[in-house]
DNA sequence: TATTAGCACTCTATTTTGTTGAGTGCTAAC
DNA sequence: GTTAGCACTCAACAAAATAGAGTGCTAATA
C-alpha cells in the first residue's frame, strides 16, 4: 500500500488534533477539520489503511484513532513544519545575563519548563576537554594548604589539604611552579596517573608532604568527572498530562528526575557532536526509543549546547508522547541563539 | 470530663493502630488489641467521650475513629514512648565519612529518606556567624584576578574578577594585606557596607580597579546569604500514603520540594537555638501547625544540627500526619550522634 | 455503678445492571 | 472513487442493589 499525499494529510490532521486534545480522533472530526472535503466514510477507509500500515491505532473497537510511535516518528521527521524564523526572533526567553554559569543553567531549565509545560533538565558542562589555566597553592595555617585550580570556562575548584607535617614557604613556591609548568595547558582528560607519578618523583621523593599535596590536587582535577551536575525543573508538569499522571508512572518519572543518576547516562548518550539531519543537534526520542526504560511512555527531546572553551552540555525535555514537538524544538533553537549571545559577548573582548 | 488513664490507653491504642493501617479504627479492634479486657461496647462509650473531648473524630457516622490534630499532639507530647537507647546505638546509619560537607548532607537526606520512607530535606549551613579566615587575591591573566575566600568550617568561595584596566603586582599585594587585616576574624554577618566603603577609601580612591575588586569580594561574601543550599530526597515517598497521593496534593508537595524557596523559610523558622522540652532540638509540626500552607495535611519534623565552627543547619522530614513519629525522632537522634562523631573527630586534632 | 450483650440503624464501598453516545465497518447506491 | 445509511461495539456514566463494618442505644448483668 502506498502512503500518498492524502493519507499524509489525514495522518497529520489526526496527530495534530490528538496533540491538542489527547483524545482519540474520530473520522468525523477529520472530515470537518481538513480542507480535503471528504466525507467521514472516506476518511474511515483511509484511517483503516493508515492503521494497517501501523501509523495509527485504536485503543478499542469503537473509539477513534491515536498515533502510534511510528506515526509520531513520521510526523516529527516529515510532516511537522517548523515555525517561521520570525516567530523565533520575537520570542525572547527571559534569561538574565549573569557570569555564574550555574545560575544560567538553573534559569534555563526553569524558563524552558515554564515555557513548554514539560519537565526539563540540563547537564552542567563536561570539563573533560577543558584546559587547565592556573593552579595555586597557598598556606592557610601551619598545616593547611589551599589549592585553587582554574580551568578554561572559568571552572574553579578548591581543595583544602590537611598536612601531616608542616611545609615551608620555599617548598610551596617550588610546588606551585612545578604544578603550573607541568600541567598548564593540558586538558583535564590528559592528566593521567603516570604523569602525576612522574611529577611526584621530580618534586622529591623524600617528602611525604609533597606527595600528599600532589595527590590531592590530582584527585581534585579528576574527581570532577563523575558527578556532572544536573539541574531539573518542572517535574510536576507531568501531572498535567493524564496519560502520565497515574501514581505509579508519575512516581517513577519524578524519582528518575530527582535521582538524576540515570539522567546522566541518557544525556551523555546525546553526544554533543552527533547532530541530526538539520544540523541543529536536536534529537527526538519517541516512546520506546527513549534510552531510559521508565520513560517509554514519554517522548524525550535533547539538544546539545556549546558555550565555547570546552563548555558543552546537554538539555533534555521530557513530556508525553503527544508533546508539542514544534514548540519544544522552537524553544530549544531560540535558547541556543540566546545562550550564544550571552556567552559570546563575554568572550569576544577576552579573545 | 476527665482524661483518665484508661482513656489515654485507648487513645494511644487508636492512634498506634491508625499509624499502621491508615484506616479508621473501630471499637472491636481496640477491644481485642489492648490488654484492658473490655468489651467493644465499653470501648464505644469511651470513644464517644474521646470524640467529645476532641481527640479523635469520625470521618462519617458508621466508620471507626481517626485521631484529630489534638489527638496527635497529645500522643507526641505524652503518650509516645521513646525507643530504648540500645536500639538507637545498634542502628548505624550508613554515612560514609568524607570531608566534603556537601556530600555528607546529600547522603544524610538520602539515608533518612530511605530509612523513614518520608520526604526529607536539609539546609546547608548558614554561614552568617562564621568567621573569615583568609582572603587571597591572585592574578590569573593581565586583567583577571581570582579572589579566594576561606571562612571557618572550611567554607570556600571563589570569585573571578574581570578588570577594566590592569592592576600591578604591588597593588595586588597591598590589597591582599588590606583585606586580610581588615576583615579577618570578623563574622560574615558583621561585614557591613560601611566597612567596605571605608576600606575602599583607605585603599585609594584614585583607582577604579581597587574599588572594583573590593566590591566584588564584598559581594561574594554577602551574596551567600540568600541562597542557602537545600538538599531534598525521597519526594516520591509521599505516593506511599494514599491520603497524600492524589494528584493535586502530591503535585503541590513535590513542587514545594523541587522549588525549595519556600522550604528555606520554614527551616529557618526552626531556629537552631530553640529546643523542645527534651532538649534535643527536635520539633514536630502536626497538620495545620506546619508553617507552610501546602503541608497542612502533613506533619513536619525538624531538627537542628550543629557541626561546630558556625556550621549550623536544619533537617526536615515531611510525611503524612500518621507518620511514625517514634521512628523519625529516633532516626534524627541517631543521626545527630553520628554527625558529631564524623565532625568532632575531624576537629579534635586541629584544636 | 460500671460493664456488656444485643439489636436496629447508618453509611460507604462494591457490584450489578441499564443507558447513552461516539465511533466504527460494511453494504449498497451514486 | 466517494458517500449515505445502518447495524454493531464498547467505554463511560448513572442508577440500583447488596454487603459489611461500625455505631448508638437499651436493657440486662455483675
Amino acid at each position: 500500500m502506498d502512503l500518498d499525499d492524502r493519507k499524509k494529510t489525514i495522518l497529520k490532521a489526526i496527530i495534530q488534533t490528538y496533540l491538542e486534545t489527547g483524545e482519540p480522533v474520530g473520522s468525523r472530526t477529520i472530515s470537518k477539520y481538513t480542507d480535503l472535503n471528504l466525507s467521514s466514510a472516506t476518511i474511515r477507509n483511509e484511517m483503516s489503511d493508515l492503521e494497517e500500515m501501523g501509523y495509527i491505532l485504536q485503543p478499542h473497537t469503537s473509539a477513534g484513532r491515536i498515533p502510534s510511535d511510528k506515526g509520531y516518528r513520521l510526523y516529527v521527521d516529515e510532516l511537522m513544519q517548523e515555525k517561521e524564523q520570525e516567530v523565533t526572533e520575537i520570542k525572547e526567553l527571559m534569561i538574565e545575563k549573569t557570569d555564574r554559569l550555574e545560575k544560567v543553567l538553573k534559569q534555563v531549565v526553569r524558563v524552558l519548563a515554564s515555557n513548554t509545560n514539560y519537565a526539563t533538565m540540563i547537564t552542567g558542562p563536561v570539563y573533560h576537554q577543558t584546559k587547565l589555566k592556573f593552579i595555586q597553592l597557598s598556606r592557610v595555617t601551619e598545616t593547611q594548604v589551599l589549592a585553587v585550580i582554574v580551568a578554561e570556562g572559568n571552572l574553579m575548584k578548591n581543595q583544602l589539604i590537611d598536612l601531616e607535617e608542616a611545609i615551608d614557604d620555599e617548598q610551596l613556591l617550588k610546588l606551585n611552579l612545578l604544578l603550573n609548568t607541568q600541567l598548564n595547558g593540558l586538558t583535564l582528560g590528559e592528566i593521567s596517573l603516570e604523569m602525576i607519578q612522574r611529577m611526584k618523583q621530580q618534586a622529591g621523593i623524600h617528602s611525604k608532604v609533597i606527595g600528599q599535596v600532589v595527590d590531592t590536587v590530582a584527585e581534585a582535577i579528576q574527581g570532577d568527572e563523575e558527578d556532572t551536575p544536573i539541574y531539573t525543573s518542572g517535574a510536576t508538569n507531568i501531572f498535567k498530562y493524564p496519560e502520565l499522571a497515574d501514581t505509579t508512572r508519575a512516581s517513577q518519572l519524578i524519582s528518575a528526575l530527582e535521582d538524576k543518576r540515570e539522567l546522566v547516562d541518557m544525556l551523555k548518550e546525546t553526544s554533543p557532536g552527533e547532530d541530526d539531519a538539520s544540523g541543529t543537534g536536536i534529537q527526538i526520542y519517541i516512546g520506546k526509543e527513549s534510552p531510559i526504560q521508565t520513560m517509554s511512555d514519554c517522548s524525550v527531546v535533547t539538544a546539545s549546547y556549546d558555550l565555547g572553551e570546552g563548555m558543552k552540555g546537554t538539555i533534555g525535555i521530557i513530556g508525553p508522547k503527544r508533546m508539542d514537538y514544534e514548540n519544544v524544538v522552537d524553544n530549544l533553537k531560540t535558547l541556543k541563539v540566546q545562550l550564544d549571545s550571552i556567552f559570546k559577548k563575554k568572550d569576544e573582548p577576552g579573545t
